[in-house]
DNA sequence: TCCATGACATCAA
DNA sequence: ATTGATGCCATGG
C-alpha cells in the first residue's frame, strides 16, 4: 500500500473524527485545527475519503464550512437524520445548532 | 522544479 | 445562492 499521507497525519485526523459525538457535526477546518493543522483542511477530506480502509469512523459527521454534505454521498443525509441532525435543506445541515463544540478547539 | 488535483476555507462581487 | 480568486499543503506525474 503506497502511503497516501503521513501516517501521523492520518492518525490524528481519524482520532479527531472519532471524537465527534453523536448528534453533532464538525467541519473540515475544525478537524484540521483540532490536530494543530488549521491549514490542512483539504487533507482531512482526503483521508476521510479512504477512512473505510483504516476502519470505521463517523465520517458522515464531517461537512464543509457551509454545512453542505459530501457531494455524491447520498447515504450521509440518511445517517445524519438518524442522529437527529437538523437540516436547512436537502444538502445542508444547520451548523448553528449542531456544530460540535470541543474544548480543545476553544482553547 | 513545475503543474494538476482535492469530501476545503475565506473573501469579494 | 453562485462564481471567481487566493491561500494552503501533500501527493503524483
Amino acid at each position: 500500500m503506497e502511503c497516501i499521507l503521513d501516517e501521523r497525519l492520518i492518525y490524528e485526523i481519524l482520532s479527531a473524527v472519532e471524537e465527534i459525538p453523536e448528534g453533532c457535526v464538525a467541519t473540515y477546518g475544525q478537524i484540521a485545527q483540532l490536530i494543530g493543522r488549521g491549514k490542512n483542511a483539504r487533507h482531512v477530506g482526503k483521508v476521510l475519503g479512504m477512512s473505510g480502509f483504516y476502519g470505521e469512523y463517523p465520517c458522515h459527521r464531517v461537512v464543509n464550512h457551509a454545512g453542505r454534505l459530501v457531494p455524491g454521498w447520498q447515504e450521509q443525509r440518511y445517517l445524519l437524520q438518524q442522529e437527529g441532525i437538523p437540516f436547512k435543506d436537502e444538502f445542508h445541515v444547520d451548523l448553528k445548532r449542531c456544530r460540535w463544540i470541543c474544548e480543545t478547539n476553544l482553547d
